[in-house]
DNA sequence: CTGAAAGCGCTTACAG
DNA sequence: CTGAAAGCGCTTACAG
C-alpha cells in the first residue's frame, strides 16, 4: 500500500521533484518533458492523491461550480431536469451543488451556494413566491447570475418555463370542442397566485367561447390537505361525485392527480371517457400504461433544459444581463383516450 | 445598495472592527461584547456577505460533507432516500455533495468527492459491481469512511440493504400457497449475478416446497432492452403471452414493470387475479391506484435511512471499522389484490 | 478588544 | 527543470 499523501508537498517529495514542477503537470502546463509527465502521472495513480480543491480553489480565479435548489417535491420530471442538467453542466467542465428545499431554508441554501462562491445558482421547481424573490433580488446585488425554471411570475428573474397558460387553454379547447361545458379543477385553486398561470389559460379559452369560468368550472382544493398526489386526486374527486350535478370534466393539476380521480370515479362506477373525461399534466410514462390511456402535456423537458443551459452559459460569459430574461416553452398537447365527447 | 464584500478583511474594515474580532463573532466563541456581536450581525444581514468557504475550510479541521453517489435510475424510492439522508445530515452539520453516477464515471466522481476532502462517500442504489468494489478499496485506501445503500454483494464494503432474499422467499410462499406452480419472472434474470439475492430468495422458497427453479419459473429478460420500466414490463409480459402455456404468477423486479406487465395481461383479455397474478417490488404510492391494487413488497425507506446514518455516524465518530459493517432491513410483505388463487 | 504573524495547500511569476 | 517567495481568504494563538 502506497502512502496516504495530502499534499503537493509531499506528493512533489515522494516523486523527487520540485513542487512547481508537480504542479505544472498536474496543470497541464506546456514545456514538460514527456518523461517527467510520465514519472507524476504514475506516482498520481499508485498513490491516487488529489490535490485539495479548497487550496486550489481558494487560489485559483473561479470555482466553475453551479448551484442547484430542487423544489422538494421530487417527482420524476423534476428529477429528469435535474439529471439532464448536471451531466450538461458537467460537459462543459462545471461542477453542480444541488440542494432540497424545504419551506423557510432557501436562505440558509443561498448563504451556502454563495460561500462556496458558485458562479450561478439555478432553482428548479415550485417555490414560495416571496422567499424566491428575495433570494433573487439577493443573487442580483451578489451580481451573481441565476436562472429559474418552471417558477413562473417572478418579473425580475431570468425565467425558463413551460408556457402552462397556453397549455391550459389547448386542453380547454379540446374538451370545449368535445361538449364540455362544466368543469372540475383538481389540484388547481381558482384563486391561489401559484396556479394564476393555469387560471389564466382556462379563463382564456372560456371566455373565447362565451363562456364564464365560477359559473362552468369549480375546485374543492382550499378544503383539503396535499400530502400524496394520488391520494388527493381521489379525494377530490370524490368530493365531486357527492354533487348533484357533478362535472363531465376534470382537469388535474398533474399526472398523478388525475390518475388518483380516475380511480375513483371508476370505483364509482362512471366509465371513462364515457360519462366523464380526465386530463392529466406532465406526460409522465405513467400515462400510457393507464386504462384508459390519460390525455395530458407534454412538458418538452428536452428543449427547457437546452434553453435553460443556453441562457445559463450566455450569463457566465458575458455577464449578468441588463433586463431578466423570460423564455418561454411551448407545450404539446397528448390527446390519448381518457377525454371524449361530453355526456351531456 | 451595500457595497459587495467578498473578504472578511473588507468586511473587517466596513464595520469598524479588527479582522481577529470579527472571526471571533462568526465562530461564536465566548468573551465578546453583545454590542460587537449585533454591530458584526447587523452589517452581515446588511451586506449580506459569506466567509469564503474554501478558505475557512482550508484552514478548519475538517469540511463536515459527505459526498452521495446516486444510481442513475433516479426513481421516487431512491429519491426518497436521498432526500431523506440528505435533510438528516444536514441536522447533524453535514453538507452533502451529490452525484449522480453514469457508467464508467465513478473514478471521476470519486476523485471529485476526495479532493473536496468529504469525510464520508455513501453509495446509494445499484451500480457495476466491479466498478464499486475498486472504489470501495480505494476508500478504504485513503481511510475514508464508506456506505453502500441498497447494492449487495460488495463483502468489503459497509453495506446497509433491504432483504431481498427474504422478501422474495415470502413473496414466493404467499404465491405457493395460493397454488401457485409456474412462474414468469420480469425483469429478473435467472443468472444475472446484480439479481443473485433475489434469485436465491425464489430458489429457497421453491426448494422447501419440493420444486425445481428451472422447471417451474422463466425469464425471457436477456432477449430485449430496458429502457424504460412500464414498457419493458409490457413487453416482457407480451413474449410469456405466446408461450402454449404461460405462468399463472408474474413476478416483476419492481412496480412499474408489474404495471406495465398488468396492462398487457389485461389487454389480452385475461383477468387478475382470476386468470393469472401479479406482484411489484417497492410499494410506491401508485400501487394503490391500479384496479386491482398491486401486491407489492414494502421497501422500509425509514429503517432504512435511520440505519445508514446510524452506520455513517459510528465511523465519522470512532473512525473506519475493524470489519466491514452489514446492515440488513426487513422487508414487508405488502398483499393486495393483484395475486389471488391459481386458476390450474 | 486590537494588531501583527503564522499557517492551511495550492498557483504563479521570477531568477537561477 | 529547481527553489524561494508571494498571495488567495481564512483561523488561531500571542502580545499588547
Amino acid at each position: 500500500m502506497p502512502p496516504r499523501i495530502t499534499s503537493t508537498a509531499e506528493f512533489a517529495r515522494y516523486v523527487g521533484l520540485a513542487r512547481t514542477t508537480v504542479s505544472r503537470v498536474l496543470n497541464r502546463q506546456p514545456g514538460l518533458k514527456q518523461s517527467t509527465i510520465d514519472r507524476v502521472q504514475h506516482a498520481l495513480t499508485e498513490t491516487s492523491f488529489t490535490p485539495n480543491a479548497y487550496a486550489t480553489l481558494l487560489k485559483g480565479k473561479g470555482t466553475s461550480s453551479v448551484g442547484i435548489c430542487m423544489e422538494n417535491l421530487l417527482t420524476p420530471p423534476i428529477l429528469l431536469k435535474l439529471a439532464t442538467l448536471q451531466r450538461q453542466l458537467r460537459s462543459q467542465g462545471y461542477t453542480s451543488l444541488i440542494e432540497v428545499y424545504a419551506r423557510g431554508e432557501s436562505r440558509t441554501i443561498l448563504r451556502h451556494f454563495l460561500s462556496m462562491r458558485v458562479e450561478a445558482v439555478v432553482f428548479i421547481g415550485h417555490f414560495d413566491t416571496g422567499e424566491l424573490e428575495t433570494r433573487i433580488r439577493e443573487l442580483i446585488g451578489h451580481k451573481t447570475p441565476h436562472l429559474v425554471i418552471d417558477h413562473h411570475g417572478i418579473p425580475l428573474a431570468n425565467t425558463v418555463t413551460l408556457d402552462r397558460a397556453q397549455a391550459m387553454r389547448e386542453m380547454m379547447n379540446h374538451l370545449l370542442e368535445l361538449g364540455h361545458r362544466s368543469f372540475g379543477l383538481l389540484g388547481i385553486p381558482l384563486d391561489h397566485p401559484s396556479r394564476f398561470e393555469r387560471i389564466h389559460g382556462i379563463r382564456a379559452a372560456l371566455t373565447a367561447h362565451g363562456l364564464d369560468l365560477p359559473a362552468c368550472a369549480r375546485s374543492f382544493d382550499a378544503q383539503c390537505l396535499r400530502t400524496q398526489d394520488f391520494e388527493f386526486g381521489h379525494t377530490l374527486a370524490r368530493q365531486f361525485l357527492e354533487l348533484k350535478q357533478p362535472p363531465t370534466a376534470y382537469v388535474a393539476l398533474n399526472d398523478e392527480i388525475a390518475i388518483g380521480a380516475m380511480r375513483a370515479l371508476q370505483e364509482a362506477g362512471l366509465a371513462i371517457p364515457g360519462a366523464a373525461s380526465v386530463t392529466g399534466f406532465n406526460n409522465q410514462d405513467i400515462c400510457s400504461m393507464m386504462a384508459p390511456l390519460l390525455t395530458t402535456v407534454d412538458q418538452q423537458i428536452e428543449p427547457t433544459i437546452k434553453m435553460a443551459m443556453q441562457v445559463l452559459m450566455s450569463q457566465l460569459r458575458d455577464g449578468m444581463p441588463a433586463r431578466p430574461i423570460l423564455r418561454t416553452i411551448k407545450p404539446e398537447l397528448v390527446i390519448r383516450q381518457s377525454t371524449g365527447r361530453a355526456a351531456r
